[in-house]
RNA sequence: GGGGGCGUAGUUCAGUUGGUUAGAACGCCGGCCUGUCACGCCGGAGGUCGCGGGUUCGAGUCCCGUCGCUCCCGCCA
């Protein structure tokens, strides 16, 4: 007889009635009615094995010792059982496979955890990521993602993008976020950088006549880590020559729309809604916006200008919310507590209750007009009122924090917008100094050129940002190709001739033979998946993640090494906080 | 760099105003039952209450310190 192997893969309907080959992970074991139950693991799930000691007296021998955990292979029949006999709540389902052999493969210690239990520590979990990531929920993670990227690779080579790979040890920025450094034998005392984007790479590559390039590139940044941060990340990296706004979106439209179909079923309206970054910081104090409730910033600096409440008549912006209820007291104090803690001065506010009544420890200070005017029966205004840029900031974040509290986002929802037309600098009050908002190659637009030397603050860049439900899934720009006006960027970026030269010369130089107009974009794949998946810590969404504090836990990395290797690399540790024999 | 939360059995957790021998569920080990499926029943093993110090007749519990994890702020062009 010849079996039919179906190892690796799952039991159907199909099945019924022929001999097969299947193996798996047991998850129970249970001896009822001189039979013996067992219920393997695979990828599809859960199968129950029946092994009859009178049929299969040597499978029954070898089950004998089955504890949950062993890797075992079954010879058997697929059959299906009688309805009356079917328990609708039955965990593995109406068929089952009676055994003639069994064959234990690979044997298991018992589990530092259960799989099917929620909530274990994270530590534990990372320390034994293979077991975590038998877990039907990381394996749908896992998978998902891998099938994100396979849809990305198809919609980037059907248009023509060519993937090319960028080094991995390149030349340390200065700017940005910190690098992790590398060490070479073969020159002591210098460092390469892991890249932290691929971002001049990609220009030259353009500018080299790979007119549409793309990679999934991983990227690298020495920063602090958070539920939604990584230090290692992977990123969709996207550039073309003669860039078209219209044609990216509906590029990455596209590809966003196909993944969110092929993986989760959900049907996205395409185009996306657009709204410039002025915009988006008016109504909703972000530059990514979550779409998924109301609750818009409105602007009284004007109606309040006159006012006797002296925050208001000296704040350079004067905006706040409407909450569709009357706060109490206490409900405020705690908002402005919160508020403060984002660095608010402080929380007016005005509840107008349903009976006309008006309660407000500044409503004295407001003209009868001012009243009238924001008058809506059984509603609370909160107001903020301080530089412009700072109450978007803190009306932002109370807005956030509002809509959580008060349940009113749809978590069902899909909400995707484009965000455009961001400024190209942001001025660094400590520092005392410009900084470029996206990055320092981005393209101011046309009508943004002359303002560079009178008022660089107004100028907007041909740069945008892919947003869904409140979380930044893409970003791009166009470049600059003219190597003056790059250099006119740096200048007012504070970066001196002499500092461009030896940071950025090649970049100057390539500019400087014939760069044609180019653009791109960037997604990161990880926050794309989190979203896909709606999963809130974008550990779950790797397969070998390091921990909060940037430790791996399954491996033990980062490690000491020997004396030997750091003399090789000329390097010698001079302070090192002594974790190890504590 | 700063702030919040957590740390008790292999795992997830409970543990009262400080009070005898620190409990439960799952898992693990042994036995029974016997078309079971979160099987059921009986029994058992398993703990430096993160670590150090203090207060107290007495500390899992209170205080101080410290370590680890986690969430947030800073930071992440």
């Amino acid at each position: 007889m010849t079996w039919r192997d179906l190892r690796g893969s799952s039991i159907t309907t199909e099945h019924v009635g022929q001999s097969l080959v299947v193996a798996g992970w047991v998850a129970r074991r249970r001896d009822h009615g001189g039979l013996i139950f067992v219920d393997l693991r695979d990828e599809a799930g859960l199968v129950q094995i029946v092994i009859n000691p009178e049929r299969a007296p040597a499978a029954a021998a070898a089950a004998r010792d089955l504890r949950n955990e062993f890797v075992v292979q079954v010879l058997g029949e697929v059959v299906r059982r009688s309805a009356e006999t079917v328990n609708p709540n039955m965990p593995t389902g109406e068929l089952e496979v009676q055994a003639d052999d069994l064959k234990v493969l690979s044997r298991s210690t018992p589990l530092p955890f259960q799989l099917d239990e929620e909530g274990v520590d994270e530590t534990l979990r990372l320390r034994y990521r293979w077991l975590d990531l038998r877990r039907e929920k990381m394996q749908r993670n896992i998978r998902t993602r891998a099938k994100l990227l396979s849809i990305i690779r198809q919609e980037m080579e059907r248009e023509g993008f060519v993937d090319i790979e960028t080094p991995i040890m390149g030349k340390p920025t200065p700017e940005g976020a910190r690098d992790f450094l590398i060490p070479t034998r073969l020159q002591p005392g210098r460092f390469f950088a892991l890249p932290q984007s691929p971002q001049i790479y990609k220009q030259l590559l353009v500018i080299a006549g790979f007119e549409r390039y793309f990679q999934i590139a991983r990227c690298f940044r020495d920063e602090d880590l958070r539920a939604d941060r990584l230090q290692e990340l992977t990123q969709l990296d996207v550039e073309m020559a003669y860039p078209d706004g219209e044609y990216l979106f509906a590029l990455i439209e596209r590809t966003v729309g196909r993944v969110w179909q092929e993986c989760i079923g959900v049907l996205l309206e395409t185009p996306f809604p657009r709204m410039t970054w002025e915009e988006a910081d008016l109504r909703y104090g972000s530059d990514k916006p979550d779409l998924r409730f109301g609750l818009e910033i409105e602007d009284a600096t004007e109606l309040t200008r006159g006012s006797e409440f002296s925050v208001f008549a000296g704040a350079g912006a004067v905006r706040y919310l409407r909450v569709a209820k009357e706060l109490s007291r206490g409900d405020i104090s705690k908002l402005e507590e919160t508020a403060k803690g984002w660095g608010a001065r402080g929380l007016a506010y005005v509840v107008f209750r349903e009976n006309g009544d008006v309660s407000s420890p500044i409503a004295k200070f407001l003209s009868e007009d001012v009243l009238a005017a924001l008058r809506e029966p059984g509603t609370t205004v909160l107001f903020v009122a301080d530089e412009p840029r700072e109450v978007s900031r803190i009306l932002g974040f109370l807005r956030l924090h509002l809509g959580r509290e008060l349940g009113l986002i749809d978590g069902t929802a899909w909400r995707f917008t484009w965000v455009t037309d961001f400024p190209m600098f942001k001025w660094d009050a400590d520092l005392e100094r410009w900084d470029a908002e996206h990055h320092p190659f981005t393209r101011p637009n046309d009508e943004s050129l002359h303002l560079l030397d009178s008022d660089p603050g107004a100028a907007k860049a041909i740069a945008y940002d892919l947003v869904g439900n409140g979380i930044e899934l893409a970003g791009g720009s166009f470049r600059i190709h003219e190597p003056d006006l790059q250099a006119k960027v740096f200048d007012l970026l504070n970066i001196s001739p002499e500092e461009q030269r030896s940071k950025f010369g090649f970049l100057l130089d390539a500019l400087g033979m014939g760069a044609p107009p180019h653009g791109g974009i960037a997604s990161g794949i990880d926050r794309l998946s989190m979203a896909l998946l709606d999963e809130p810590y974008i550990r779950d969404t790797l397969a070998f993640p390091k921990n909060q504090a940037g430790l791996d836990p399954m491996s033990g990395a980062p490690t000491d090494v020997t004396s030997e290797q750091l003399a090789e690399l000329g390097i010698e540790v001079v302070a090192q906080e002594d974790s190890s024999s504590a």
